[in-house]
DNA sequence: GAGTTTGAAACT
DNA sequence: CAGTTTCAAACTC
């Protein structure tokens, strides 16, 4: 299969290239519809499409290009989306390996499952357009990776004013633009104008063709992508709009309406918006969180107001806000700035950059959905319904930015950040939930991961954070809802506190106390800060770590990791997670095999997770939370540094029998400490296999089912941060996500590190037990891996003594190590 | 509650 | 990469 789909994959890139090239000497005409078509492929859902795509797909198919991505097309999403990320990991420098997978995957997931739904739905006629789609997808994340040169000929191409664009046109289109949006971000004003333009014609289109906004706003993602259409058509109206009204809109119209009418994406909105979200998408994955910050705050601070607005070329106090951007948005698409560029491109081409752009935009949405519209499109999606989508599109169309009230987005903010890549890695993990994936297939990972999210939240809110649910809107509450459970790790501590919902409560007065009663009730999992000259936007401090924003419970000073500053939060993590990937991961890794192993000594489990970096403890003996693995509840490892390691978990240095004696006493006291309920989890895990797939390539597989678990048994953390990268998995994105991957639990404490063990050891332990990388040298990670690089000590490799968790990590480990491969994002 | 200790994170 | 500083949690009194 991966085979089979990196070939096609190839070939789509190839085929992207040509067509990028070929769009620059003159096939602008077929873009235009392949462009078109693609995006509203790639926009609509299989729903919608079928409403509204009648028209558009002969256009398509006239290209030889889509031809041949036609025959393409039947490749399989998903292990297109596979190969895809490995390329845009590639391409994707910030991404951590271990988080920018999952963010990259569930972005690259969206696509497949949005080729999927196309394809599925797919006529002949619509296969041929799907495929192109896809290919563009694929091209998008691909060409990044290839796509610099097609990109510059995609630039003139494309600015040369062909209005239309085939989807592998956009596809390379995007890469181009990605390549560029690196650089040019927001570095162009005069992309806005363009955007405008396009947002006007598309406003216009909108305007006229209500039908494929909502469409646009299904496909997208619902709210998000509503959200982000509405901006995009705001910011690009205002400025464009009288340019836009241009003789090629009228040909693009024609074209676009068709497209429009196709995919939601034709909406105007929805490609001037998919160019700008789109970019920023690829922006955020790659280095541009601030745009999707932007946009995300936008969206959900003015979506409401973006929404109307996007018609209105005027901007309103709220709108101009918005515009910016949008203007921020455009500008960090390299359409715009291409299109303006490149020639002044005909309308044509603006559409065409729209229509890539629209595509970008299902990416862009994706992000934002993470960040602000998650919670929308979560309802939407719990909605799943067509229905809830609808209505939220109605909303979108008219006024995305209601849907996402500002407020709610704040105070959803607040709850959830819109970690990219962690949340995408809590969702992959999540994504169990079938929503989650309908979700993803609809509109974007991002989406997806929301929606998966959406659902986990919903579970968490119902089993004990109906008071937080209350407290929140309803409709932020969905939303909200996602982004909690994309922030497994903050999730997970929410519930395990069970004050944890009282504990964001501002009742408590000091951190400490509050604390200590939340750590009293498994609070550990909670994060509460107290950080005075941090910001709370570095690794200090814990909210933040956790890919979590900040929330009332907390005693920060200064703190500016809230909805507020979405922005700065995500550009901090980015940063940080360029500095490290795994920045934002689990600090804890756990085997699957071991789990099978741990089962037979449940209460030994925590031997088999062991702390990625190690700890470096001297004094404490690491018996003390001071020590990361101790707090993490899990043994010491080769990657220690400790001194005097008496880790009841385990030792580092392998336990003797007196140690594994001391080890077992200290483990059990610990235990003891700790709640029942979490040996119950680690039990169940363990007992389960099932929840820790075998080492999945792809960290999809991660445990997140373990996420539901951990929420309900937490109550969702107010905020936490997608992320990333990865991240995060984030996210991010996770991550990132970091990516997210971490998603799950950036720091899973005693409650849930098994968890968060599980699903680094997926993706890193593998490689530490082929030896053949260091998890670190994989990864980047800080050094302290060091150890790793020395000599296994028999810990993992020989079967130790008697802690029961060593042995079954380590013997995991050794399982673990063929299956994992595949997840190293080694290059 | 204030102060100290500790080790990770960040910085140089 | 190593050393130092900063930081906030963990801990003690």
């Amino acid at each position: 299969m991966s085979t089979e789909e990196e070939k096609v994959s190839l070939e789509r890139e190839n085929v992207v290239e040509k067509e990028s090239e070929e769009l620059v000497e003159g096939r602008k005409s077929v873009r235009g519809g392949g462009v078109k078509g693609g995006v509203v492929v790639v926009m609509d859902t299989p729903e919608r499409n079928k409403n509204q795509i009648a028209t558009p797909i002969s256009k398509f198919e006239e290209s030889p290009v889509f031809n041949f991505l036609n025959n393409l097309s039947p490749i399989k999403l998903d292990k297109s989306a596979h190969f895809t990320q490995t390329l845009n990991s590639l391409s994707f420098a910030s991404i951590p390996s271990v988080f920018t997978s999952p963010h990259v995957s569930s972005i690259r997931e969206s696509r497949f499952l949005r080729r999927h739904l196309l394809s599925d739905p797919s006529k002949p006629e619509f296969a041929s357009d799907n495929g192109v789609k896809v290919d563009t997808d694929e091209g998008m994340l691909d060409t990044v990776n290839n796509s610099i040169e097609p990109k510059e000929s995609f630039g003139c191409g494309i600015s040369g004013g062909e209005a239309p664009a085939s989807p592998s046109h956009e596809c390379s289109k995007l890469a181009v633009e990605l390549a560029r949006s690196l650089n040019y971000e927001c570095s162009s004003p005069s992309t806005l104008p363009t955007g405008g333009i396009k947002g006007k014609s598309l406003s216009e289109f909108a305007g006229t063709s209500v039908t494929y906004v909502p469409l646009v706003q299904e496909i997208s993602g619902k709210g998000l992508l509503r959200c982000e259409v509405n901006m995009d058509g705001t910011n690009e109206i205002g400025p464009d709009k009288g340019e836009a009204s241009g003789c090629d809109w009228e040909s693009l119209i024609t074209d676009a309406t068709d497209l429009l009418i196709f995919d939601s994406p034709g909406d105007p909105e929805a490609f001037t918006k998919a160019s700008g979200p789109n970019f920023r998408t690829f922006e955020y994955v790659s280095n541009e969180i601030q745009n999707v910050q932007h946009f995300s705050q936008v969206s959900t601070s003015e979506c409401g107001g973006d929404g109307s607005e996007t018609e209105k070329p005027s901007t309103q106090p709220g709108e101009e806000s918005q515009l910016k951007e949008y203007a921020d948005a455009e500008n960090m698409k390299p359409d715009a700035s291409l299109t303006n560029d490149g020639t002044g491109v005909g309308q044509s081409e603006k559409n065409d950059n729209e229509m890539v752009s629209a595509l970008y935009r299902g990416m862009r949405r994706r992000c934002l959905v993470f960040e602000m519209v998650g919670p929308r499109r979560k309802h939407i999606d719990e909605g799943s319904g067509s229905s809830a989508a609808q209505e939220v599109d109605g909303n979108v169309v008219s006024n995305d930015k209601q849907l996402v009230p500002s407020k709610t987005v704040n105070e959803y903010l607040r709850c959830t950040l819109p970690g990219i890549g962690l949340h995408l890695n809590s969702l992959t993990a999540s994504s169990k939930d079938g929503k989650v994936v309908k979700q993803e297939a609809n509109a974007s990972g991002k989406q997806l991961v929301i929606a998966s999210g959406s659902s986990i939240n919903l579970h968490s809110s119902v089993t004990g954070q109906e008071s937080l649910v209350k407290s929140l809107p309803e409709t932020s509450r969905g939303g909200e809802i996602v982004p909690f459970e994309n922030s497994l790790p903050l999730m997970e501590d929410v519930f395990q506190a069970p004050g944890y919902v009282n504990s964001e409560e501002p009742n408590q007065t000091s951190p400490k106390k509050k604390r200590r009663r939340l750590e009293t009730g498994e609070g550990e999992s909670c994060k509460r800060c107290n950080c005075k000259k941090s910001k709370c936007l570095k690794l200090y401090c814990e909210c933040f770590a956790a890919g979590v924003y900040c929330v009332e419970p907390c005693a920060c000073q200064d703190c500016f990791n809230k909805p507020i500053h979405e922005d700065t939060v995500l550009a901090t993590r980015k940063q940080i997670e360029s500095r490290n990937p795994l920045a934002f991961a689990p600090k804890v890794i756990r085997t699957t095999d071991s789990i099978s192993e741990t089962g037979d000594d449940s209460s030994k489990t925590p031997a088999s997770a062991r702390h990625k970096r190690g700890c470096n403890c001297k004094k404490s003996g690491c018996l003390k939370k001071y020590c990361e693995c101790y707090q993490g509840g899990v043994g010491c490892s080769i990657n220690c540094r400790c001194e005097g390691c008496k880790n009841a978990f385990g030792r580092k240095d392998g336990i003797d029998g007196d140690a594994e004696e001391e080890e077992t006493d200290a483990y059990e006291k610990s235990i003891v400490d700790r709640t029942s309920h979490k040996n119950l989890v680690q039990s169940d895990i363990e007992q389960n296999p099932d929840s820790a797939p075998p080492a999945t390539p792809l960290s999809f597989g991660r445990p997140p089912m373990q996420l539901p678990f951990s929420l309900k048994n937490k109550p969702p953390r107010s905020s936490f941060l997608s992320i990333g990268s990865s991240s995060s998995g984030g996210i991010y994105g996770a991550g990132q996500g970091v990516g997210r991957l971490n998603l799950f639990q950036p720091q899973p404490k005693f409650d849930k590190p098994f968890e968060s063990v599980q699903v680094e050891e997926d993706e890193i332990m593998p490689e530490i037990l082929q030896g053949t990388k260091s998890p670190v040298s994989g990864i980047k990670t800080a050094s302290p891996n060091r150890k790793r690089v020395s000599p296994p000590h028999c810990d993992y490799g020989n079967s130790h003594s008697h802690s029961p968790g060593r042995r079954s990590s380590r013997k995991l480990i050794l399982q673990s190590i063929p299956s994992f491969p595949s997840l190293t994002p080694n290059p």
